[in-house]
DNA sequence: AATGAATGAGCATTCATTCAT
DNA sequence: GATGAATGAATGCTCATTCAT
């Protein structure tokens, strides 16, 4: 019986989706179980029949952005559009993401952070990004093939320019979300000029 | 009287010493204001004489590290190398200095974390930003102008690229340290290829 | 119909004898209503449906534990083998049947211990110990006339024999119980050299 | 100095006071912090400055009370009065104190139900058990010697003489607190005659 | 009869901060 | 300046019990 399950899913969902609001708005110290609480319209025993306690639900957090995340990536990696424009499409799409939810950077950088102190993140962490890095890889080798048959890059420059990627994303987030009304940049036009030079980069003579 | 004042930044940057150490040690939340005492060999009393609280020695903490850092990178700037040669020592020599001491990194991260919920340390560092933006778009200017007479890369290009490199720095950094022993990678190799990529993608043709 | 109550009977049983060994296990306070569950083997409303509460549950198990010595105690009473024989028969075949199931007595002395707190439970025991003071009195009287048709011990004499009995044999099952590996001493023949003690010193001159 | 620890042992004893107070009343697991707080007239922190938690407190009241009653009986050895009479004097002083203080008793039982869940609690009982078992065998054997200088009853009759003299006074304690206001008996009597009987018993013929 | 999800009052403990000495 | 005993609000979590199904 799927019923079971479906509920149990939904009441997950439910409460985790109260979490997140708390984080982002207290932070993950910050927050109390009684405002998660609240948030979810549920009891707070509902809340512990459901997860273990508060750091179950900053872990259940994380592994559910993750994964969506991968998944997007995913998804983009099986299209059949030109590899360049499939990577401008995701920078993009994720800048806009971010733009768009005012939550989700402060958010994200708070459970990131925990992953200092909560080894079951910091797994979740390391492991996403290795699988990241690995697809990341794989589009800039479809552009380089497909740009220039001749070969094009070397392979350790594609490498470099992958992990360069994924850490200039993480950077840029992480300076615009702490970046003040005045300095605030456009995160968009900004995260894609760093990613175009990486590439460029990538293909340039020494 | 310098006596006074003598005792007195001993004795902050005594306790600042033990604060760094605890909050490595256990993240800012899950140090007790007890432990830093431990460390420091003072007493309680103490340290909330020269310290209004745990906030604040967070504060001084940051201001003390970005302080050092902007005039690590004012040398560096009033030194008369090539300016590649400069931006080199720079990246490599941060690198190595993370690589030596393991607490670095990691207490670090957690004092960026602290951004995002201690206003007054979210303004060190958007300022710090701001500042080591500018510094280090000089040294690119330099670089520019060196290298080709001519005017090389337009000026956007090397904002952005000056923007890429904080951001490419503050990434992998991030990724180095939640790294495992399994993923571990070399943290200075790494770093500068990814900047040499970005500082090759400033002058490449689009 | 008996059908029902044998249904309910057989639950019931069920139900208190994975109280007992929770409850041994944990001791009462110790114990969750889920663990009485799982060991059960049946579902929490169940449980409910069966007894009112944790407390009743104690109460109940208490009854029976009771009422099963009282009956020991009325059949070896029964019995026309001399008296003294039986007071050895009951004493031994006590002090074995704690010997042969270890959690028996850490349940009794748990149980015993909630009496302060469970008027019921105390009413239990109150009523439990005059009536097996009385049994007890009984044999002695038995036993008094047997040995000495002359009369022997006065009254009173004996009726302090009854209760130091029943206290000595409380008394060292505690101790028993308490005693480490290293300290612990052989039950029967300490329980019925106590035991004999008394006896004798229940005839002999002051 | 001893101003330090005079001040430490004042407010430890003030708050084991309270804490007696409180578990007489409602029991350990019916006594909340709370209450111990406001009975010591202390702060919650003060309380948990002097003790690291419940059981501590439970440990330490437990520990108090038996150092105390192994202090009575090294008294009492040492007197130079007739080994029968001073263990009369025991008894008798036993029985009067618990029946004055009516606390005394129920607090006693509550505590010894504890060294079934805590170990250092057991620990406790099981030395002082047999600590006390060893002085009451040399009273007894001083008894023994000065009664019938021929050499009286058997060592081993001593010793089960001095065992069962422990237990039927534990036991006893606890069936008088355990008795109703109908079944209420005179302690110091009964148990006079209790153990009256049990040194008979170690001189008389079987 | 039976299930198990849901409830929520209750509680021990922590820890940043203060202040009398 | 320095000490460390004292404060007490704050909080994550438990678990006996209930009740819709």
């Amino acid at each position: 019986m799927a019923h079971n399950n479906d509920r149990t899913s939904a009441r997950r969902a439910q409460i985790l989706t109260a979490a997140a609001a708390v984080f982002a708005r207290h932070g993950y110290h910050g927050a109390r179980m009684d405002d998660i609480v609240k948030e979810s319209g549920l009891s707070k025993g509902a809340l512990y029949w459901y997860f273990k306690g508060k750091e179950e639900l900053a872990t259940a957090l994380v592994h559910h952005m993750l994964t969506a995340e991968t998944q997007t990536l995913d998804r983009l990696l099986a299209q059949d559009a030109p590899a360049a424009e499939r990577l401008e499409q995701l920078v993009r799409g994720f800048a806009r993401e971010l733009d768009d939810n005012p939550h989700r950077a402060p958010l994200a950088q708070e459970l990131l952070a925990l992953a200092q102190t909560i080894p079951d993140i910091r797994s979740c962490y390391s492991a996403h990004h290795d699988r990241y890095h690995e697809q990341l890889r794989t589009l800039l080798l479809q552009m380089n093939s497909t740009q220039s048959p001749a070969g094009g890059a070397p392979d350790h420059r594609i490498d470099d320019a992958a992990l360069a990627l994924l850490c200039v994303v993480d950077g840029m987030v992480l300076r615009w979300t702490l970046s003040t009304p005045t300095s605030r940049f456009d995160l968009e036009d900004r995260l894609w000029a760093a990613v175009s030079g990486i590439v460029r980069g990538m293909d340039a003579p020494a």
